[in-house]
DNA sequence: CATGAATGAGCCTTCATTCAT
DNA sequence: AATGAATGAAGGCTCATTCAT
């Protein structure tokens, strides 16, 4: 028996990879049907266009779900920056999502509509983050966050070998507390 | 009189422009050429596919030239990076280079062709600063250096606001020499 | 209630008309599509480029389909002769199919891929043809079937003019027997 | 010392080249130009347009040229048969000059203007064959010619095999006189 | 829900033709 | 005569989107 949301999950799943791939503009409907098994008419079932299918691939390529999940997790300091380094690492650690990540990040200037949420959130999350980690929030804080995440970012970028991993984490830590 | 190789010139910055704002993908060859003053086949003399426009253009959208330059400046340790930095933040402190710079970033993965040339110089060019900037090359290094390009990466994601810039760049070469 | 195909043969029919008067290849997909009555996107549903589409245009243009029908009838020597001679002249009687036909004979080698399969099935057709008529096939039978077909190739290659039709088979058949 | 008109004749004779191998439409003028070693513009300045040098193209690629000399020749009934039969076979032994052959014919019903010059000349100079080999020309004189020149045709549509050329020119001679 | 034929806008690309040099 | 940069009009083809079934 099929719960419902089976199948939408289905598409974005297969999204994912095709966009991952391809690109989200290059990417066809065409062939996220085919990856998904499903015919193309579907997919305008559950989104109504294209469009609406890259907003929901581009938010989960972003680090905005294992952010906030570690910020529910009640760690502070140090503990909560190496819980969040070691899911965002792990979540990158597949070329699908390093490439959907900085594809998510490229759209934001040129589709504006999907842009603006995007951002929204981002900072919202960072100022939260900030507040757990260091109990406050100003100007030096903000900086050491943007570090965090920059040096987390280009360690997507270039692909993750195994080996540097828990040093790379340690140090960044070390440096931003 | 006009010069070899400035019309041709005068169409990639109107492809950076458009580019820019529209995205690689998303604009059009009209577009381009309106914004370049030329016509359409004009584009096409030039450059035999938008992809090579596309490749261009990422290419000038890299921060792979000031690198070079400052390389060139004979400037070693912490002038070095503040140089670089500073450098940095000034060619993404217009909107236009930061979307061109994460266009460029994320088509790595879609246009492996265009992709591998890119990750090469980069790769190259991070161990030749590492080396001019603490003398050696090692794992401790490689991982500050990235660190740094991180920092400036993020940096660039979320636009520079004046204030901040001098704090930023000092704090970041602080923390990673 | 529309069969399946019958939107495939309308577009057939339509490239068809279109084709003899302009040519196969100043002929545009619009025109073709505005004949048939449908989009254009819809021809290329149908058939994947234009060149597929020319293909099968060609091969209804020539005399194969009469050929193996007669062959199937059961007729031999001057009869069979008879009443291939008389469908050929009924099938290039109009002017669209002569324009076809000579069309459809010079793509052979300009387009190999189109003119391989052509050339075989001819080939084959004309043995065939042979051996029901002389009861066996050696070098001068061969030339007997080329003198045939090559006077009704040169009869569809000028017009047809009623009145001398009769006579011209008649002529032609006693010749070769 | 180059005498005018070479560089036209260079121009035509690439043309003939890239045009059996492409197709009259198909062809470009660079490609042309290419062939001729010549530069583009060079070839309007002979020809005002495509359809200039493809209708010059076309002509050339006809057997009137020879039948013309072969009536000069003053030779009458079985030897001017013979020697036109000669003549053919020898030009359309080659398959740049068979490929022309039927893009010649083709274009007649597609392109009229072309067309119109081709039919008139060739029906003209039929009847002046007919006249100097049977001595009168009458309805039976020219279907016997339809089928001489029909038989030619059809030599030349399959390629041409050294070994049958004098059986087949001696059988086709012997059966229209 | 699901399918896939059908649509049509629009894009990349080609290419004949012109023209300044 | 000769060149090749420049133009602009199409044309082939793609693809998001719709809709009848």
């Amino acid at each position: 028996m099929k719960r419902r949301g089976d199948v939408r999950n289905k598409i974005v799943e297969a999204a994912m990879q095709v966009f991952a791939e391809r690109g989200f503009f290059n990417a066809t409907t065409d062939e996220v049907a085919r990856a998904a098994g499903v015919s193309k008419g579907l997919i305008f079932w559950y989104f109504r266009r294209k469009d609406d299918l890259i907003k929901e691939v581009a938010k989960r390529s972003l680090p905005l779900d294992i952010i906030s999940e570690c910020l529910c997790s009640g760690l502070k300091g140090r503990q909560l920056l190496r819980r969040i380094a070691e899911e965002y690492v792990r979540k990158y650690s597949c070329d699908t999502n390093r490439s959907l990540l900085f594809q998510a990040l490229s759209i934001r200037s040129t589709h504006p509509t999907i842009g603006k949420e995007i951002s929204e959130v981002c900072s919202t999350l960072l100022d939260r983050v900030a507040e757990e980690v260091y109990g406050s929030v100003d100007l030096d804080k903000r900086v050491r966050m943007r570090i965090f995440f920059g040096a987390l970012l280009c360690y997507a970028l270039s692909g993750v070998e195994e080996v540097n991993r828990d040093f790379y984490i340690s140090k960044v830590i070390e440096i931003v507390m």
